[in-house]
DNA sequence: AAAACTGATGTAACGCGTTACATCTCTATT
DNA sequence: AATAGAGATGTAACGCGTTACATCAGTTTT
């Protein structure tokens, strides 16, 4: 192959050096006289030579890059992690592969082969199959087969299967549920609904599980018929409060699997004449950007978006660098409330667009 | 340094064959007896094996990565670009790096020289500098000293400079809006103002001037105090609609500089009262997902995302491969009106609100 | 003055996949 | 039977940065 770019090898050859020389320069590594560092310094500006990382990670079995895996970068809460992510991994000097699954398994298996051949350093994953039930043992024999040793850090996601080199952040998503219900019951709601998710998908049935725990530390009614799943979108979140509103009797209060569903919750009350918060409080899941938007602004349990990538970007090259993960290798952060304007306390007359 | 990953010398071996022949079956190139081949693919498969890229790309000067770099990703409209170009670059088997330079031209030189040295086969610049009239000049040189020969493409943005191996793919804002112009008035209005963006940066630069010469093609007043510039944002949205507001007479129609601007325009609106469409059009720009969240959602000027990722990852491909882009190195891609219900005729009547 | 040591620099192997070229076997042609 | 040609496979160099080890000059110690 033809080359065309400067090498170590030109550069050495310009400064009348050897190429361990211009090494020792470029690393810093090594002892080299003022004057000869000077000189090689002068040269590798004068050519804009820039080190080739292939050949120095062929050599170092190490490649600065690591890879993240999610469904879609277009969803707010995956580009919020996403960005801290990479912003956490600027201080490692790594740079960083984005894949999207588009919640599809086969190109999440396509795409973790793909990097394990680019001999990624570590492999960040979120959301799609690490969050489903189902089929997330064939992936973790995937991960066992072809990316074994390279290390793994799940956030808010579990592998079903023991890989050797994982470690996981999540959001509590169980405690914020509890805050949820406590800041709902505070307000003096005693009647509760839950709708979009899906169940089978994690964050839907941590929620679930906390809804049905809570009733014993919280004075709360909920029913099967105040449940509706959905989805995760805001049509999603449309199509399930029409089915809330055909039931008889209904909740004073809506907790929405995330913001865009709650987004759907609010709009198709606004547009029935039903008053949020006055006829009902909706509560948002994500702090998502467009719970800023709609109106009334979703009250919400954010996700502690920085330190889920800073921590994660953390225990991934504590791994690569083979430091011991001090036993905690699962690591759970708090969920905030936010409040806006979309709970209030509930009414104590009949409805009135009823 | 010590090996961890079987290697293709390790396959030979197991096979007693060369690696040349290893190669062979791996690439599909050259002749390899049947029984050959199925024996070197039996074992690849038993130790798990897979090629090391980046040996492969130090020797073949072809990585298969390609590179993005853009302002910040949890932008709407950033993200859906990104993810029409992932889907596109899976055709030509390369995968991406994505740089989140948060608009900051120090982090957006210091990506560049990683990339450049992460031996990228290609880069895809949008926003940010590209964006901006100043300093872009600078990055140009930075391109011609470190990047050049690797081809570039532009999304949405332009080179104050010559970079030899550079294509462009853009929306055709000018034009879009004359479509803008075109339907407004179609509706009626005759006064028309202009909220959010920043002079000096391509996006608006662009509508402003349009707004300005189709003055000669349409019927309509645009006056100085009607145009309140601020930023990007919903809370610029909100800020620039205040502005407006404080002049004596007013526009009927109101273009917004992108959708998030829309949004806080029609919030601020509606918090006082005024009635959209009643009161005022609001026109928005991008199309991005919040524009069906707002009540009333936003009439908008799509951007071509699929195109734009889908070509300019044809551009930079045709590039790599030093296909001749047959003159057009350069392309403008039109936009298209999207109708929900922020637009409508203006009212003959004083304003309610007054 | 010899020995020991420090600092500077060079040599060459290594990591791993690819491919030009060489070699060898076997069939087909005349 | 001799030659040409096709097919299969091996050898070794290459791309490029890193580093263990060797070498050599110059200085310090005794």
């Amino acid at each position: 192959m033809k080359k065309v770019k400067v090498s170590i090898r030109d550069i050495a050859k310009e400064c009348n050096v050897s190429v361990a020389t211009v090494s020792r320069v470029l690393n810093n590594s090594g002892a080299v006289k003022e004057e000869t560092r000077r000189l090689v310094q002068s040269v590798i500006e004068r050519y804009n030579y820039r080190p080739n990382e292939l050949a120095r990670g062929l050599f170092t079995q190490r490649t600065k890059s690591i890879g993240v895996i999610l469904p879609e970068i277009t969803s707010h809460f995956f580009a919020k992690v996403f960005l801290e992510i990479e912003k956490a991994s600027i201080e490692y000097e790594q740079t960083v592969f984005l894949c999207n699954t588009l919640s599809d398994n086969a190109l999440q298996d396509f795409y973790t082969l793909r990097l394990s051949e680019k001999q990624v350093d570590g492999l960040l994953l979120l959301g799609g199959r690490v969050n489903e039930t189902k089929t997330n043992v064939q992936y973790v024999k995937l991960l066992k087969d072809y990316i074994f040793p390279t290390p793994v850090v799940i956030i808010n996601g579990k592998l079903d299967g023991y890989y050797d080199r994982c470690a996981s952040v999540s959001s509590d998503e169980h405690e914020a549920m509890f805050q949820a219900l406590d800041y709902l019951t505070g307000l003096g709601h005693r009647k509760i609904g839950f709708l979009g998710g899906k169940r089978g998908i994690m964050s839907t049935d941590i929620k679930l599980k906390a809804l049905d725990e809570a009733k014993s530390s919280f004075d709360y009614e909920m029913r099967e018929e105040w449940i509706k799943l959905s989805s995760y979108t805001y049509q999603g979140g449309v199509n399930a409060m029409n089915e809330l509103l055909k039931e008889k009797e209904l909740p004073t209060a809506i907790i929405s699997i995330n913001d865009e569903v709650a987004a759907g919750v609010i709009n198709t009350c606004i547009s029935k004449g039903i008053k949020v918060p006055g006829d009902f409080s909706v509560l948002g899941f994500d702090d998502s950007s467009i719970s800023t938007i709609t109106m009334p602004g979703i009250t919400t349990l954010a996700h502690p978006y920085e330190e889920l990538g800073s921590i994660a970007v953390n225990f991934l090259n504590n791994m690569i660098n083979e430091k011991p993960l001090k036993d905690v290798t699962n690591i759970s952060l708090k969920m905030s409330l936010v409040e806006r304007e979309s709970c209030a306390a509930p009414r104590r007359s009949i409805r009135s667009w009823k």
